[in-house]
RNA sequence: GGGCGGAUAGCUCAGCGGUAGAGCGUCUCGUUUACACCGAGAGGGUCGGGGGUUCGAUCCCCUCUCCGCCCACCA
């Protein structure tokens, strides 16, 4: 007999065991039993190699698992690739911080490149290994023959083939201009690593006097520090209050360097005067005029963001912010300052220091990302690849028709060294290896010369954009991209459309002529209960691994599964998860209750063949969910999926199936207990693969434990046969009869609650169907019937008189006279309802209450308000509850 | 400034031309040999405001208000 209830904890863990060591999550296992499968292919967006999963990952990883088990189920040669990413800035981060954190003042320039590197290898080999555990326990059934890491030998050889073919190509490229500098790290970032925040700051005025002292230029700046590198003031070329001005040289009043007044688009007359400063160097816009302009452009910082360079030596060395300080003072001394306005206004900042960000005249690694985005701008166009929901195919078409050049080299130690290096003379060999480079310096000079390789590695997600075919073994032929590539779907966030969704398309459509992916499901983003993104420092994060514990992995997979349509975002509830566990708990105790009644599954059965109009309709409810769920896994219509196996699994087979065939199990007809036995098995087993691909634990331990009791099965679930049932064995006929029972039944509950019958008052009827036709009916389905529950009234219906109303109640039950029940009733139901409503604003207050930013942002009379409205609210439904009460005692 | 979402029951959401739905919560009733992680039932909504199209609008169009996110820019 099974147990009451389903085990997660001892059972998950052995499960998972038994299909690894079967080899069924290799795609090997499908092509033994069938050459020809068609390949289906899934690679996972690889989490960091050092990290844990949280339940974005949880979510991500779920749908992923979801659709490899069901193509899996179809016969498909399934593959879900997984691996992890080296993650370059966020990862050498971690070390430094622990190096930091060791007191012993060795910073990593201190220990230097090797040792550095070595020390980050040590920390991955520590700390890897986690997240792959945690896949595990929530069922992910990757193939992990096949597991690869970024930094993975075969990988590198495959950053360095592209790397060197871009740059032959003339789509990778050295440049100097300005760049994202992140002073904390010392690096070069991408626009796309750059978060705009905005924080309070002040537009300072200030006039620069003409050279030959006949008048001045105002013009106004955010960051006064970089007037040092100053090198021109630009007007509108229409703008006729500085015509004259055009051409005349400005003092600049700190350096005293000449500078001339410009005229330039760029100078917006409605903004402020009218004129503007122009820094080159420090500036991207700035940067631009001075290109047009043939200005000079001052470097006035170092790499660490203090004053430098050709600047008065009272500010060398000083600290920006510091200096901004001491340059308004300076202009203050002057007499120059023309006024001070405060405002909010965006700052660039480092997505992973938090530190501002400065544009920084530096030598940089390009890709001509412009070149690479037109082919994958088409593949999307063509619906070579689609988005799904269909939508995000507008961010992604708008990033990358303004797509401006990758900068990919970073001064960084912990990622893919970039393969190029320099002569004596500074000439460039950009090859696959140090011997190439070295061949193709000698072919040059000549002879050999000392080459020193560039010091830079390459951003994170240069690596990342080749995953869907250098995990496959690209560049060699290999037989898994022959069979995998372009991979089927691939399931992401929509945070990395940029980074990591484009850039495939970029790379895949460039070195393999073929998208990457023929679908991108972008899965929404998950937040708490009430709608807050989920964060560390507010104390919200669900820890996935914990709920798993809980609940089991099954619940908090179907919960996922359920919350994931069209919606952008998740908001997760544990008492959802709670509710899906008991989903599955229902299913459990819908085979234990198919073994107590010796529904064992019949492979002679053929549900074609069946009679009796319960098992008839049935099939059709069967055959009508496998094609609702088989779609909803087509279209990644993940909610519909979940929904269609709650609703029939719960509210159909169990409500209704298993209730109707009580009697007929517990009856003399042998033959028609035969057939129901053999079609509730049936069911069962067609519940259980329909079910698999959500919640693989509960329904492979129950594939095994239903064979116990019946006949052997061919092998585990995981590999089962995905029911294709013929829309024939819908029965319209059987459909209507029950259809109708199911009405009339539902019918006569209501009424009987409603008029306050007690179940246990068997005499006085509940309900009398009037009509001769309707009794006539009710009397063919008598035997399904009669067993349900207090329905046995029914016995009475055909005593009743014809022609009678349709509904009679019998005698009153209780103190209360009918017209006393329905005052009763009306009094009752105001008062839940205000009871309800006040629930709704008890709800509203607290978390408001709760809320952080609520709490920080909102006056303090506004938190006071919020307070004194929950405890009125309290108090107002504390009292209502006691007259409920009261009015309850009466009756 | 550009773009994308959203506003439907107390809460979380589905529906998207034809009598307003689900889950949870609330309330009532129920120890029925599958299941209290259960069963039966009830209450609860001018489908954000205003216009328009239509025989008919929660749904389509316009507009306003409020919330969320992304991109860009602000001397």
């Amino acid at each position: 007999m099974l147990e009451k209830t389903f085990d997660p904890k001892t059972v998950e863990p052995r499960l998972y065991e038994r299909w690894e060591a079967s080899g069924a999550f290799s795609p090997e296992h499908a092509l033994a039993r069938n050459p020809d499968a068609e390949g289906f292919s899934i690679v996972i967006p690889p989490p960091n190699v050092t990290g844990s999963l949280h339940i974005g990952h949880a979510l991500n990883n779920t749908l992923q698992d979801v659709l490899t088990r069901f193509e899996r189920m179809r016969g498909k040669a399934a593959l879900w690739l997984p691996g992890t990413d080296h993650a370059g800035i966020a990862t050498q981060m971690v070390v430094e911080r622990q190096l930091a954190a060791e007191g012993t003042n060795i910073s990593r320039r201190d220990m230097g490149r090797e040792a550095f590197v070595e020390r980050v290898w040590k920390w991955k080999a520590e700390s890897s290994g986690t997240i792959q555990g945690q896949l595990r326990r929530l069922g992910a059934s990757c193939d992990w023959s096949r597991e690869r890491f970024t930094l993975d030998e075969g990988l590198s050889a495959a950053v360095r083939k592209v790397f060197v073919t871009l740059h032959k190509q003339g789509l990778i490229y050295r440049d100097k201009r300005l760049v994202n500098w992140d002073p904390q790290f010392q690096t070069a970032i991408s626009d796309l690593e750059v978060q705009q925040k905005e924080v309070d700051g002040a537009y300072w005025h200030f006039a620069y006097p003409l050279e030959d002292g006949s008048g001045e230029v105002v013009v106004a700046t955010t960051r006064p520090e970089t007037m040092l590198g100053d090198t021109a003031v630009a007007v509108h070329p229409d703008d006729e209050r500085y015509q004259a001005m055009v051409g005349k040289m400005l003092a600049h009043p700190i350096t005293g360097r000449r500078i001339p007044v410009v005229a330039d688009d760029y100078a917006d007359p409605e903004k402020g005067s009218g004129a503007v400063k122009i820094t080159p160097a420090h500036d991207f816009n700035d940067f631009q005029v001075g290109k047009r302009h043939g200005l000079e452009m001052i470097n006035v910082m170092d790499a660490w963001a203090r004053m430098a360079g050709p600047i008065p030596a009272e500010y060398a060395g000083m600290d920006r912010f510091d200096a901004r300080k001491a340059i308004v003072a300076k202009m203050e001394e002057l007499g120059l300052l023309r006024g001070i306005e405060k405002v909010r206004h965006m700052v660039p900042h480092g997505d992973r220091s938090g530190v501002v960000i400065e544009p920084y005249l530096t030598d940089q690694w390009y890709v001509d990302a412009k070149t690479l985005a037109q082919p994958a701008i088409k593949a999307v166009e063509d619906g070579r690849t689609v988005f799904e929901p269909r939508n995000w195919d507008k961010t992604y078409f708008e990033w990358m028709r303004n797509i401006e050049p990758w900068c990919v080299s970073r001064q960084l130690w912990w990622g893919h060294r970039i393969p190029a290096w320099y002569g004596p003379d500074g000439a460039v060999f950009v090859e696959e290896s140090e011997e190439a480079a070295r061949a193709a310096a000698r072919a040059r000079y000549g002879d050999d010369r000392p080459l020193t390789q560039d010091e830079d590695v390459l951003d994170t997600w240069f690596s990342s954009a080749l995953w869907p075919f250098s995990t496959m073994g690209w560049p060699d032929e290999t037989e898994d991209l022959k069979r995998f590539y372009p991979t089927h779907t691939l399931v992401t966030g929509f945070d990395i459309i940029f980074f990591w969704v484009a850039r495939m398309m970029m790379t895949g459509l460039h070195f393999m002529g073929e998208v990457p992916f023929r679908r991108v499901f972008i899965n929404a983003l998950v937040r708490d209960a009430s709608g807050q993104k989920m964060s560390k420092s507010k104390g919200n994060v669900m820890d996935p691994l914990g709920l798993i514990d809980q609940y089991g992995a099954d619940a908090l997979r179907f919960t996922l599964t359920a919350m994931s349509g069209q919606a952008r975002d998740i908001k997760l509830s544990e008492q959802r998860i709670e509710g899906y566990r008991n989903f599955g708990t229902k299913l459990w105790n819908a085979a234990r209750f198919c073994q107590m009644n010796e529904c064992v599954r019949d492979e002679t059965f053929d549900p074609a063949q069946a009679k009796e109009t319960l098992n008839r309709w049935i099939r059709g409810e069967t055959v009508k969910t496998a094609r609702a769920v088989t779609q909803g896994l087509e279209a990644c219509a993940f909610d519909d999926v979940a929904n269609a196996l709650y609703r029939f699994i719960w509210n159909v087979f169990c409500d209704w199936y298993l209730e109707l065939a009580k009697p007929i199990l517990n009856g003399d007809d042998e033959a028609a207990k035969a057939e129901t036995r053999a079609t509730a098995a049936w069911v069962l087993d067609q519940c259980l693969k329909l079910l698999h691909p959500v919640m693989p634990f509960l329904t492979e331990e129950l594939w095994d434990k239903t064979a116990s009791f019946g006949r052997a099965r061919d092998g585990m679930l995981i590999t089962a046969d995905w029911p294709a049932l013929p829309d024939a064995w819908v029965d319209p006929e059987a459909e209507a009869e029950i259809g109708w029972l199911i009405a009339l039944i539902g019918e006569v509950r209501s009424i009987r609650s409603e008029m306050n019958v007690p179940p246990s008052a068997r005499a006085p009827l509940a309900v009398v169907g009037a009509q001769a036709a309707t009794r006539e009916r009710l009397a063919s389905h008598r035997d399904l019937i009669l067993t349900m529950g207090r329905l046995s009234d029914l016995r009475e219906a055909e005593a009743a008189p014809a022609g009678a109303v349709p509904f009679v109640v019998g005698e009153a039950t209780g103190a209360l006279s009918i017209a006393e029940f329905i005052d009763f009733a009306a009094e009752r139901a105001r008062l839940t309802k205000e009871i309800g409503a006040l629930n709704g604003e008890i709800d509203k207050a607290a978390r408001k209450l709760s809320n952080p930013d609520f709490v920080a942002r909102a006056p303090e009379e506004v938190i006071e308000e919020n307070r004194e409205r929950l405890a009125e609210a309290e108090a107002a439904k504390a009292k209502l509850e006691q007259a409920l009460g009261r009015l309850e005692a009466v009756a």
